[in-house]
DNA sequence: ACCCCATTACGACATTTGGCGAAATATAGA
DNA sequence: TCTATATTTCGCCAAATGTCGTAATGGGGT
């Protein structure tokens, strides 16, 4: 049961639920989420931790940087995130198109 | 976003979780959640307050008490809770036998 | 060896949450 | 209408959570 209050917590809260939706983009590395979040490094960086540890992302070194994605590999957590294609707020749409358009040389 | 998130919050809750899956068995009275979970009253009654402004539960008059069920009218909570099948702890699996022989006429 | 991205750990603070008991409310049945 | 009982609401407390800034640490690239 813990697996699965781990994977709901994770998913309530703001924040975390925001960068789930915007790793659907493409992956991206804690300076590009921070950007768009606009909140401290250590904090993203302990929501990232979280939705780790939940199973739901994944890191990948890239370069000089750590690439943050959406875990594909377990299957129930596959499926909660496909459930979450329904939801399209402004604000999400918003930070979709932010990762769209980001790069991370002119940030990081 | 905020149903989505009301959603994962309400889940992401031991106490909650376990009431969501016990009622999988039957509609069930404060009372008889009660009983199964061991916390007071109140608790209970805020965690299924909690439950039914996520959109998850509803309740229903019956003689004396209110029932507590599942909402199955709502698409993306019928979804989640479809993916709760999986889970069969040894706790929630007490909690489900407990609610089968759990009589309200014994303990209300 | 030195940068640079990232993690971790800390203290501080505000907010939220979960728990309880007691009081208030509602309502069915006598 | 009155009473018993089922449920909700309220006020309080303790613990957990989210945020920040800073500082120390790690680990790859260059």
């Amino acid at each position: 049961m813990d697996k699965y209050l781990r994977i709901f917590k994770a998913l309530g809260d703001k924040t975390r639920l925001r960068i789930v939706l915007m790793l659907k983009v493409k992956p991206m590395c804690v300076c590009e989420i921070r950007e768009i979040i606009g909140s401290s490094m250590s904090t993203i960086s302990n929501h990232l931790k979280i939705l780790k540890e939940a199973g739901i992302i994944n890191s990948q070194k890239e370069d000089r940087y750590i690439n943050y994605q959406l875990n594909t590999t377990n299957p129930f957590v596959q499926k909660v995130l496909n459930l979450l294609d329904d939801l399209n707020d402004e604000e999400i749409q918003f930070d979709k198109q932010k990762a769209i358009k980001i790069n991370r040389i002119d940030i990081c």
